[in-house]
DNA sequence: TTTTATTGATTGACGCGTCAATAAAAACAA
DNA sequence: TTGTTTTTATTGACGCGTCAATCAATAAAA
């Protein structure tokens, strides 16, 4: 009974159960099959709608970037000061939209992926840029020609903190990861202020 | 023709190969037979050592942060005031010994295995907390209360900048890179000195 | 009848772990 | 000293399971 339009669907279906069996075992290793069941088809119609198992794990990369994204703009469209649209930034990584188990491991293992795929390899590159690139915009007004410096900063303390969070002793906490990257943002305007 | 006594030197061979073809591949999708071939034996002779491959890994997890716990170890030693402490436990993590691709590349990967084997979890654990408390150690004179916050923010940064090694446009710039974290720690410390 | 959806079955490859077999050193026995 | 047994080193072959990818077949829309 094949309903006409399902390609998208079956898409997303499949896209959103790769996260989650990755996020469920921490690893790359997860099989088609596994993926299609949760997703609820056979492996056969993940391969015709993909082509292969790289080419899933790339498009549910895309997927989660996609969904970064989207929340940073959300975020930055209604911040008005360039410290509003740093912390909107930052918090976009934190929300609990993004800062959840499945999506830490995902993430961390996007990296795997870039070991080994040119295109997983070429999304990351975008993303850090992106992200560089947005932190040093707001951040120039208030520290100048240290922009560069400490966006690099504040990308590696993300990082760090959700590779910390993929060791997963305590649930993730947002809010307390958000404080401790502001902590160290705040650190920096201080010290303008008081040359 | 066996010679006498091969455990040990079999042993740190199979471990050394596994660092290597780790470090080649960026993955732990490497098969005991590529890590034997490579360590110059049949893979029945790295099972028959280690048991499995996942024993195989854990060594080389061990080993590789062993030889970080040593550099650290010496580095301290000849550390006098808190603030050499402080940036020979960092220094270590950027030595040429360590901040090389092969090793940037196992690094990450242990965060993998740490989520499929429990005792690579447990030593990933033990590496945080002496990192953390060897730090704070150093911090606690040169910034009291805030050691421990700013001994997080240090390990994450650390982390971080491995990370973003493993995407690896660039070679492995072990100055650079400690100059980026000590910044960051020398912002704490002047901050200190306004109050 | 062409296109889209869908799957069960199959193939072909690959990899971990085991085992039996070979051989040399060491320990022991007479 | 010489013969015997045990221990250590080592590997080729292989079984068993797994998995990605393909294919042929079914069926409903267009």
């Amino acid at each position: 009974m094949p309903k006409l339009g399902m390609e998208p669907i079956r898409r997303q279906a499949l896209v959103k159960a790769t996260i989650a069996e990755i996020g469920q075992h921490g690893t790359l290793d997860v099989t088609v099959s596994q993926i299609a069941r949760r997703a609820g088809m056979s492996s056969a119609l993940a391969h015709h709608y993909f082509g292969g198992k790289e080419q899933i794990f790339v498009a549910a990369m895309r997927y989660t970037m996609g969904v970064y994204a989207a929340e940073v703009r959300g975020a930055l469209a209604m911040a008005d000061t360039p410290a509003e649209r740093v912390e909107a930034i930052i918090r976009a990584s934190f929300s609990s939209r993004n800062f959840r188990v499945e999506t830490v491991a995902a993430w961390m293992n996007f990296y795997v992926l870039a070991q080994v795929s040119p295109e997983a390899k070429r999304l990351l590159n975008v993303y850090h840029r992106r992200l560089r690139s947005n932190l040093a915009h707001g951040l120039r007004p208030l520290v100048k020609t240290r922009a560069e410096m400490v966006a690099s900063r504040v990308a590696a303390l993300i990082d760090g903190v959700y590779l910390r969070q993929s060791l997963g002793e305590a649930a993730p906490n947002g809010a307390r990861a958000l404080e401790q990257i502001m902590g160290y943002v705040q650190l920096e305007l201080d010290q303008r202020e008081q040359k």
